[in-house]
DNA sequence: ATAAACTTTCAATATATATTGAAAGTTCAA
DNA sequence: TTGAACTTTCAATATATATTGAAAGTTTAT
């Protein structure tokens, strides 16, 4: 009886835990399938397979298959072979800053970095620092530039950073 | 000649920024049409009217007025009007400092302030720690609350810092 | 009050993105 | 090898999101 009422709590809340974070997912760039799946294996405290994630999430085969390549690619969640099974098992990383790190190298290398190349050719296009058009575009593109080029080394500090620096010694530093 | 070549460097130059920037955006939850808006407006020394971002962009009245209310309402972009003249002007905040905290000021009180009053909740629902599934499940969930009440506290920080502090001084302080 | 100049709204539509599911591909035990 | 168990692919489809444009609303000069 007592066992029913915690298991129907655990499942409520894993349930509204995995649809927020596939909603809060959308806001970033992250379809809601893939942070659902994200969100699952985190809070699964054993191995699932696919067939796990199509049951508990209610998506089709190809669209778990092709979400958890995605997620693996970005290194955050494993396949794994259990000794004795034929199926695949998928377990996620559960320290978030481990995830959070590898999110961050991920992007940083997907997107920030592309981004800073760009820049630093624009800049470079044209000099004319007369023209009012030309100096306020090479002023802008260069201020962009060099905040970017700050946050990327302040982003590879972090990832070579430990937790408990970030969790526990960060904010004396900043005050 | 000379000046025509200039301007044409200029146009392709700013072209590729707002393609680019717009392209970015939409990997971080943005919609195309208002991360252009915001480019534009961004490499422009003058402000522009809703006529000027629907010709240099080529879209439709309707568009460029909701994306317009929408960067207003995100404080990166300011209505003006100039004296004498019966149409609204825009501009938009040039300084990526400034830019960068506004965002993280408005996606802080967006998404993750409600996903952290979730996450308290999520916690307490069950206490049965016996349980395995209870037990993953509390961990993952204070672990990402922790995470994130942490990372709240250093974006305040950033908020109320300045742009040397970040441009200048950071890296010493990572070593 | 009128009307021209301008802004906003929103139902219809178009576009982009995600999802399905069945077929093709792979692996492996017998 | 065969075929059962499983994974991957991808054209078709569904869904979500963005965009249009014309009508309604607003403001301001006369």
């Amino acid at each position: 009886m007592f066992g029913i009422t915690i298991i129907m709590k655990l499942t409520e809340a894993k349930k509204q835990f995995i649809s927020s974070w596939g909603a809060f997912g959308t806001h970033w760039g992250i379809n809601r399938t893939m942070a659902q799946i994200h969100a699952l294996l985190m809070v699964s405290p054993d191995p699932l397979t696919q067939d796990d994630l199509m049951e508990q999430l209610d998506v089709s085969r190809g669209n778990v298959n092709m979400n958890i390549r995605d997620l693996i690619s970005w290194g955050l969640v494993d396949r794994l072979i259990l000794t004795g099974e034929r199926k695949e098992y998928f377990t996620a990383e559960k320290d978030i800053w481990k995830v959070a790190t590898q999110i961050i190298k991920e992007r940083k290398k997907r997107e920030l970095d592309p981004m800073l190349k760009l820049l630093a050719q624009l800049e470079k296009i044209d000099d004319d620092k007369k023209d009012k058009h030309v100096k306020q575009f090479v002023d802008t593109i260069g201020g962009i530039r060099k905040f970017g080029k700050q946050a990327d080394q302040m982003l590879d500090m972090m990832i070579k950073a430990d937790e408990s620096w970030f969790l526990g010694g960060l904010l004396k530093i900043f005050k």
